[in-house]
DNA sequence: GTAGGGTTAG
């Protein structure tokens, strides 16, 4: 039989969606049938033919999403007599579903209804995924049992529509429907449900879908070994999940990227980066994913050396640039300090993100950058980018270090209204923000607001009670916290011990260092025997703390030299400091707090001679003590003084309100020691001084400046001074003023002639 | 028409 000549020649469907201006065409510009030979009989090739342009037209305008138009176009086809072939309703009804647009869905199932007399088992299949697609699971259900034909691919639509919108109960119901009708099913329905099983709660179910395959199935194939290994690596089993992985025929680089991250998460960094090295030696194809992997591995244990050659290998793979490699690599350089190192990471990366600027971000607040944080945060906010929780936890950090409670409050309202402050990390963070400005009472708010607080958030709180040396309700809060049952860490036991060490608490000390690791499993650190070291010194059992050193399972560092140092410092006990300083400048040569605090016993002990050999030898070594800074916040503005400042605006009144308390407290305070601001100083210059340290011009800037009921709120980078201390407390007293100082160890607060450190610090 | 991955904080 001749085929009979086209008029034209047909296009391909595809070339045809490319060329039609779709949106204006309707039937009166195309052929509503290609025009054949009015005298040859109508052939299958014929019939094939009508209609044909007009269908490829409504599938065009289908897949661009055009679904009015292709429904009024549908109409004008009905209206000619243009028969719509099964492939176009299949391509309608799917994009219906792409855009969820169920109504004209049911439009459409109802012309296939009308019009189309046993609908094949595909174009029921079709209706049936739309209805899926546009999470109507009641028609879809109801249209499933309707079908007389299920085939396969009918149960499989709705086991993948179940999973896909997390519906797994649904979906292992199904499933065992399928069973109990004795249904075939392939590997493609077992990769589909074990996506249902991935999780801790389907475990058990997970393993009797995976012996249930192993019976059903002949061959395995990828995508089964993959979901079950998988699987198993999110039910925990990584046991489990590695013998799978041994097992595997064809490995890609996300089921190593995904053993890696299980090993990270376990605290197995090197396995991990061992990993890394077998893809290396297998030739993996490595990507942005596996590298930044890597690189976390290597910025959590510290390993430098690792982190540089992988930066090597990114560099060589051109992906420096790229933001997913370019991150990690910022944040490898943040935690092995070297924040240069990070910038320039940093700068190198074409488009960063958000977790970029946090990383960088956080690098400044770890490092003291604290006015670039503060300035990058600014720029961030009003460049419109899109912020993040770490970013303003990083902020909450730089307020707290900076002292600035006036921008915490304002940074905490804006990130309240940013959505960002939900998260235990950035609420931790706070409590830490507000208790080290000074306000412990906004800090337990902070606290308080928390539904479930963790360990992190009770040792915010704990340690921020021990902070300002309210000692007994700092232990309080740690009964309470086991009461709720979180479960104190290392870190909640230094915050245990400072608030004893604050308090003088020995014995209670001495009991939580001897149950730590048997009732709460928590084994001492340094850190703490360190604590404990300190708590004795303070309390003046010199010997006690001696011996802890001497005994203690650790070598001693620097602070457990140091806390003995202090402890014989105040309780002037020359031979034991003046060993203690040994040791202490053995280990740092170079600490100049070690040689302050020995200067001080020398001067305090009247040892003069010894004391000036101190400073020759600070002097020799070109070690300078850090100068003396107090400063307060008023009115958002931050105003420093060092000792003898005559900067400020409104030095003339801030004297003569000095001299003034300087005269009504005379008499009154103890008799003045020595400290570390009369370093280099002789005696008599130094009384002098004293009169002006920081500390007092800012006691005297906060009465003049702010509102008589409020406290004055002061911040010194060192530690107090002891006849500044006194100062404050008879200010106080005289004035009725409540004084607050936060000075480098704990807050100090003043009333009515009182410290609540009672003196002991 | 099935499965699956990463980086930032207290």
């Amino acid at each position: 039989m001749a085929s009979l000549p086209l008029q034209f020649p047909i296009p391909s469907e595809a070339s045809l969606q490319s060329k039609i201006p779709t949106s204006s065409l309707t039937l009166s510009r195309i052929p509503s049938r290609v025009s054949l030979n009015s005298s040859s009989s109508p052939t299958k090739t014929s019939q094939n033919q009508r209609g044909l342009i007009e269908n490829v037209h409504l599938v065009s305008l289908s897949k661009q999403g055009m679904l009015t138009e292709a429904l009024e176009f549908l109409n004008e086809m009905d209206t000619a007599g243009v028969f719509v072939n099964t492939r176009s309703y299949e391509c309608i009804l799917d994009m219906c579903g792409k855009m969820k647009s169920v109504s004209n869905g049911r439009i459409i199932h109802e012309r296939i209804k009308r019009t189309v007399e046993n609908p094949s088992g595909f174009l029921w299949n079709s209706l049936f995924r739309m209805y899926c697609d546009c999470c109507c699971f009641d028609d879809a259900k109801k249209l499933f049992n309707k079908m007389l034909s299920r085939d396969p691919d009918s149960w499989r639509i709705l086991l993948s529509a179940y999973t896909q919108n997390a519906l797994f109960d649904e979906a292992l119901r199904l499933f065992s429907e399928m069973h109990m009708l004795g249904s075939k099913y392939h590997s493609v329905v077992y990769s589909t449900l074990l996506r249902a099983t991935s999780d801790p709660q389907y475990m058990e179910l997970g393993k009797q879908i995976h012996s249930h395959l192993i019976r059903n199935l002949s061959n395995s194939d990828m995508f089964i070994d993959s979901t079950l290994f998988h699987m198993y690596l999110k039910c925990g089993c990584l046991y489990s999940s590695k013998l799978l992985f041994d097992r595997m025929t064809e490995k890609n680089v996300v089921n190593w990227t995904e053993l890696m991250v299980a090993y990270t998460q376990e605290n197995k960094q090197k396995e991990a980066l061992a990993l890394f090295g077998t893809m290396l030696e297998e030739g993996v194809q490595l990507d942005e994913f596996v590298f930044s992997i890597a690189l976390k591995a290597c910025s959590t244990r510290n390993d430098f050396d690792t982190g540089r050659q992988i930066h090597g290998h990114i560099i060589k793979c051109g992906l420096e640039s790229n933001v997913s490699t370019g991150t990690p690599i910022v944040d490898l350089y943040v935690k092995c300090g070297c924040l240069e190192d990070a910038l320039l990471a940093f700068q190198r990366i074409v488009d960063p993100n958000d977790v970029s600027w946090s990383a960088i971000m956080s690098g400044y607040s770890q490092y003291g950058k604290f006015e670039e944080c503060l300035c990058t945060f600014k720029n961030l906010r009003s460049s419109g980018m899109d912020l993040n929780s770490f970013i303003y936890t990083s902020i909450f950090h730089v307020c707290s270090a900076i002292a600035d409670p006036n921008l915490g409050t304002q940074v905490h309202a804006d990130a309240i209204k940013s959505g960002l402050v939900s998260d235990l990390y950035g609420e931790s963070a706070l409590i830490s923000m507000y208790s080290r400005s000074g306000k412990l009472d906004y800090a337990h708010r902070a606290f308080n607001s928390i539904h479930q607080p963790d360990t992190v958030a009770w040792t915010a709180i704990i340690s921020s009670y021990a902070y300002h040396g309210r000692a007994s309700e700092a232990l309080e809060l740690f009964k309470r916290m086991q009461k709720y049952g979180a479960r104190p860490n290392a870190v909640t036991f230094i915050g245990v011990f400072t608030a004893c060490s604050h308090s003088g608490l020995v014995r209670e000390a001495q009991d939580y260092m001897n149950s730590m690791s048997s009732m709460y499993g928590v084994d001492p650190i340094i850190d703490h025997y360190n604590g404990m070291v300190d708590i004795y010194s303070r309390a003046g059992q010199l010997e006690e703390a001696l011996k802890l050193i001497q005994s203690m399972p650790f070598e001693p560092d620097v602070m457990s030299w140091k806390s003995l140092l202090g402890g014989c410092w105040i309780h002037k006990n020359v031979e034991l400091g003046k060993m203690s300083a040994e040791n202490l400048l053995q280990l740092d040569p170079d600490d100049t707090a070690g040689y302050i605090l020995l200067f001080n016993l020398y001067a305090s002990s009247g040892k003069w001679e010894e004391a000036a050999n101190i400073r020759k030898v600070m002097a020799e070594r070109d070690l300078k003590k850090e100068v003396g800074c107090s400063w307060l916040v008023d009115r958002g503005k931050v105003h420093r003084f060092i000792v003898g400042d005559r900067h400020h605006p409104q030095t003339e009144e801030i004297y003569t309100k000095l001299e003034q308390l300087n005269l009504s407290t005379m008499g009154n305070e103890d008799k003045p020691s020595y400290d570390e601001h009369a370093l280099y100083s002789l005696p008599a210059k130094r009384e002098e001084q004293l009169l002006e340290h920081s500390e007092r011009l800012a006691i005297a800037f906060g009465l003049i400046s702010s509102h008589a009921k409020t406290p004055v709120l002061i911040f010194k980078n060192l530690r107090a001074c002891v006849d500044c201390h006194e100062f404050a407390k008879c200010v106080s007293k005289i004035t009725g003023r409540e004084i607050v100082i936060r000075d480098s160890n704990r807050f100090h607060h003043f009333k009515s002639g009182m410290c609540s450190c009672n003196d002991y610090w």
